[in-house]
Parts: C-alpha cells; sequence; structure tokens
DNA sequence: TTGTATGCGTTATCAG
DNA sequence: CTGATAACGCATACAA
C-alpha cells in the first residue's frame, strides 16, 4: 500500500506538505501543489482513511440506523430506498455508512451504545422510524454526543435535525382527494400505532380536514399490519362511506376486507410502497421519496457535522394513484 | 472517550498488559486478567476499533457489493435481506460492514476500486449477483487483493468463496413439481439474462428435466423483467402447456398475460419474494432464504479472513406456493 | 511557504 | 509473566 510517506519522498518535499496539499491548505504554492499531486496521480494514492481519522478525531463514519421491523416487502422496499438513497449521496460527500438494525442494540444501555458507536469512530447517526418508546435512542440524541438526524420524528437541538414529509399536510391532501373524488361523508380512519410520531401528525391531518369540511370522523386504533386493518375494515366499514388508512398496506389489508363483504368503499393508503401498483390500483396514496428524504438527511448530517446547528427539513410529497403500468420495467 | 490508558493506569498495570488481557494472549496471569478486566467493566471500556485496525493492520470491516438494479421492489426486497443477514452475523462476528452498491463503481478501474477499498480499510468484500460483464470484479477477485465471497456465481480461488443455492437442481424441483401436477407435456421457458451465471445453471436444470421426461422444451430468453416475460408469453404461450419462468418477476409477468390472453397455462417462478403472495398464488416457486444465504456468506468470509481457503457452500432451498395468508403479519 | 516533531489509541516486539 | 517502546499512517502546532 501506497503511504503518504511514499508521496513525500518521490515528490521531494515533507510528509507535512503533501498532507497540507492533500487537505487543501491555504500555505502551499502552487509549484508545490502541482508537483505533489502529479506523484499522487501517478502512484494512484489513496489516504488511508483509517490513519487519518485516528489522528484528526474526525471521521466520515456514519451510522444508519434502521429498523427491521415487519418482514413485509413493504418495510424492506423502504429500508432499501433509504440505504440506498444514504450510501449514494453518502459516496458524494467522501463520507461512509455502515447499516445498523435497531434489534441488534435492543438490550443495550445508552451508555453502551454510545460507547460501540465511538468505539467504530462514528460521529453522526440518521435514524429511521423512531418511536416513542425508543428510550435508549431518545437519550443518545438528548446526550449530544453524536450529530444526529431523525427521520419523521420532531427531535431538533443543537446536533439534531429532523428530515421527512409533512405528514398532516399529506394525510390532508390524500384524505381529501379521495373524499372529493367520491363524495364521501363519513370517513373511517385506520391509524398507525400510538407509539409512532407520524400517527399523530396524520391524526391531526385527518381531524383538521374533517371538522373543517363537516365531514363525520371515526379514528381506529390500526398497527400499521394488513391483518389488523383487515379487522377493522370487517367490523366497522359498513357503517362508513371511505376509508383513509394511515399506510398503504392497511389500505391494502382494507381493500381485502371490501372485496371479501362484497362492499365497495373508496380506500386511499400512505406511502406509495410499489406493491400498491399490483394490488392496490384504485387507491390514491401518498407518495414519499424515500431516497431523496434519505439524501437529504445525510447532506443534514453532513452539515451538522460542519458544526451547523439542528433544524427541521420538510420534504416534498405527492398524491398518486400507482398503476401496474408504471411500476413494472 | 475512555482509553486503554486510562484502564492501564487505574488497573496499576501497563498499557501493553491491558491490551493483551483484551486479546486474550496466553501469557497472563489470572490475577491482573481480572484485575484489568475488573476496570474495564467498571470504566465501561471499548477498545477504539480505528485505532486498533491501524496498529494491527488487521481490520474487522468489510463490504457488501450491491446490484442496485430493478426499481422494482423484488430487488429491493431481495437486497434487504441479504443486508440484514450480512448485518446482522457481522455483529456476533464482531466484523462491521459497509454497503457499497456497483453503480458507484462504475467508471472505476480495478486499481481504483482496490485503493478505496483499502483506504477504508476494508479487508472482506461480499458480492452479491455478479454477472460475466462485471470484468472489474473479476479482475479484483482474481488479484488476491481481498478475501471475497461471492454469491450466486462459480468463482472459487484461493481467497474466494462462493455461497448460494444450487440452482440446477432448484430449476429442476420447481419444474418437475408443476409439470407432475399438471402433466405438462410442452413446456415453454423464459430464462434469465444470459450475463447471468445463475442463468445458465437454471438453464441446464431444465434442459436435464426435460430430457430426462422427454418433455418438449423452448427457451425463450428473457431478462428478468416481467415486460419481457409478459410479451414473450404473448407471443409464444400458447403453443405451450406449461410456463416455467427463471423468476418471480417474470413468473407475475407471464402470468398477467395469460390472464390478458385469457387462457390457463400453470406458470412457476423462481426466488420465493413476497410480491407473490400477493399476485402469484397459483404458483410455484423455488423459495431462496436470502438472510440464510447472506448470513452464510459473512460466515465464509470470517472464515477466509482467518486464513482458510476458499470453497463452494451450498445453501439449501425449498419449493413452496406463496399464499396471501402466509405473508401477512 | 516548507519542514520538524508530536500525538492519536492500539498492537507487537522485545527486554527484563 | 510484565513493562517499556517502537511502529501504524496521517494531521497539525510550531519552528524555520
Amino acid at each position: 500500500m501506497v503511504s503518504i510517506k511514499d508521496v513525500a519522498r518521490e515528490a521531494g518535499v515533507a510528509i507535512s506538505t503533501v498532507s497540507k496539499v492533500l487537505n487543501n491548505y491555504p500555505n502551499v504554492s502552487e509549484a508545490t501543489r502541482s508537483k505533489v499531486m502529479d506523484v499522487v496521480d501517478r502512484l494512484g494514492f489513496v489516504p488511508n482513511a483509517v490513519a487519518a481519522s485516528l489522528s484528526s478525531k474526525r471521521t466520515g463514519r456514519v451510522a444508519l440506523l434502521l429498523k427491521l421491523n415487519l418482514r413485509t416487502q413493504a418495510g424492506d422496499e423502504i429500508n432499501m430506498q433509504y440505504i440506498a438513497g444514504a450510501v449514494h449521496r453518502a459516496k458524494e460527500l467522501s463520507l461512509d455508512v455502515i447499516t445498523v438494525f435497531t434489534s441488534m442494540l435492543e438490550d443495550m444501555t445508552a451508555d453502551e451504545v454510545t460507547s460501540y458507536f465511538e468505539s467504530q469512530g462514528i460521529k453522526g447517526i440518521i435514524v429511521y422510524g423512531l418511536t416513542k418508546k425508543d428510550s435508549v435512542i431518545h437519550e443518545i440524541i438528548e446526550s449530544g454526543a453524536f450529530k444526529m438526524v431523525v427521520i419523521d420524528a420532531p427531535m431538533v437541538n443543537c446536533t439534531t435535525s429532523s428530515v421527512g414529509i409533512d405528514h398532516r399536510q399529506a394525510q390532508i391532501d390524500v384524505a381529501q382527494k379521495t373524499i372529493a373524488e367520491n363524495k364521501s361523508k363519513k370517513v373511517l380512519y385506520i391509524s398507525g400505532e400510538k407509539i409512532g410520531y407520524v400517527t399523530d401528525e396524520r391524526l391531526d391531518g385527518i381531524e383538521e380536514l374533517c371538522a373543517e369540511k363537516k365531514i363525520k370522523l371515526s379514528v381506529k386504533c390500526g398497527d400499521f399490519s394488513e391483518l389488523k386493518a383487515r379487522e377493522i375494515t370487517q367490523k366497522f366499514a359498513k357503517r362508513y362511506d371511505c376509508v383513509v388508512c394511515a399506510s398503504d398496506l392497511m389500505a391494502i389489508g382494507a381493500m381485502k376486507a371490501l372485496i371479501d363483504m362484497d362492499i365497495f368503499r373508496p380506500v386511499c393508503g400512505f406511502d406509495g410502497i410499489i406493491l400498491m401498483g399490483y394490488v392496490g390500483k384504485q387507491m390514491n396514496t401518498v407518495k414519499q421519496d424515500f431516497v431523496k428524504i434519505s439524501e437529504e438527511a445525510l447532506d443534514e448530517l453532513s452539515r451538522l457535522m460542519q458544526g451547523e446547528e439542528g433544524r427541521t427539513v420538510t420534504v416534498p410529497h405527492s398524491i398518486v394513484r400507482m398503476e401496474y403500468e408504471d411500476i413494472i420495467v
């Protein structure tokens, strides 16, 4: 492996000079700069990131903290797009990411988790799908030990940013469209789990909309699962003329139930997963661009790592009706 | 951050002694060992992996090289399960993984890719979905610069192992079952892309089966896409009494085409993706345990990194008919 | 503008 | 069995 020492010798300068060139220090003459760069190119030298991080105490290592929740392809699809977006942007920002699943941190204390990440030289963490019950992660966020970006949760402080779509508005948008198209008057809303932050926001949205439009609203608590949505639909849907679901998977479950019951009710979902193109053709849904959200998260993390303060970043969403023709390649 | 120095001071021993305890060196008395471990526990000391790897030239860093191919959730699902399996096993083996997509390496030479990985302290690489055309990766495999595990490709040498199911046998198994159930006599086989190694193996399987059973076989070259499978089916299916597809996605495409054509033909797929539970209910398919395959790959990589030689590891598969009831949670 | 020297947290090689 | 001490590859304060 060619090291900075080799470059220095070959270029006839000191190691520190090479280092300065590589790190774009101001006080280097153009002559030596190009002399060094020539050697760098010729030797194909790439700085050893491990040594650099040990020396500078800065690293470009960030962790993606994912929830490997449901064994449904919906979860897989979303997680994968998160990872793809993050990895892609990381490369552009010269960061490297390691992937961690919350399940692996299950029986660790906040201190242990912190030590673990520190021992790996990780300086930034992106948390996907934080719930109110993840006390260890909350502790870590508050500790300020890392620069953090939280997706879809309103955690913002000096070292923490929040990234995600406007769930309240998105829920309004998709429900409004569906209600308008069907002139619905009585909405059955199947929410997500209570522990999710987005659950509250989406609920706020539907409540606000129904209040404004003088629409009757009944809220049933689902858990983002098809099964539960199916049960709720079977039990209650008859009395309503529209079923608004807080996730696509639940929308699919509700739709299946309606088909079984042999009644029609408009249904709308939330997320825009590809499965909707296969089995949810008639449904409106909120399209979240998970790749972009993750890219934004990395940009934001990069900002934080440069010493800037936490803030809230809102990513745009859209309302779509996913068609089979759109998703096949 | 508590360092080995703190531990040494606190325990009243030399740094090198602490290091020896931590790395299970033989020549340490039980007395000092427990004395040191007490302090380690009390201080919650976790060795700095960055420093350790710089010093020892060994690291526990491995890269997952994934193909972010189709924007279908089938690909996402499989990739995600690969990642999940790898990350999970990595934690158990005290390795840490970084995720890389081939698209990011596109216009790099083998040397550049090698430098990149070396600069990151990566010692092992798992390649998912290698094709015959990935010349850069082939070059890296042959260079022996890294310990490598290749999924679903017959690359084995001193530093390279191959992990995957027996695609030939799996294709035989699923086709045989489907053919037997329907007493088919004329099979239309829609293969994968020619550049894929598994394509050949699966093709061998179906040819062997049809030859043995005296079944007429026509092979059409698909590309793992629904669209292509649909076209092929529309054009040729009428003349055959069974459609065997080299992937679930193609099977779904074929099935859609058959429904459009309003004729029935038994169809079978390959992979066992969850989507089959939604839209491919009537179809047999090969269930690959992608999580397990990836876990095996990590085990294998760990073996290689301990200096053992490359070999071929075959993971079991099964034939299933995916039902909606099985996949909803 | 350039070079020297020190340190980052470990591991590893020797003496003792 | 234990303890100095020299690497590891690089960044950086400081000296020249």
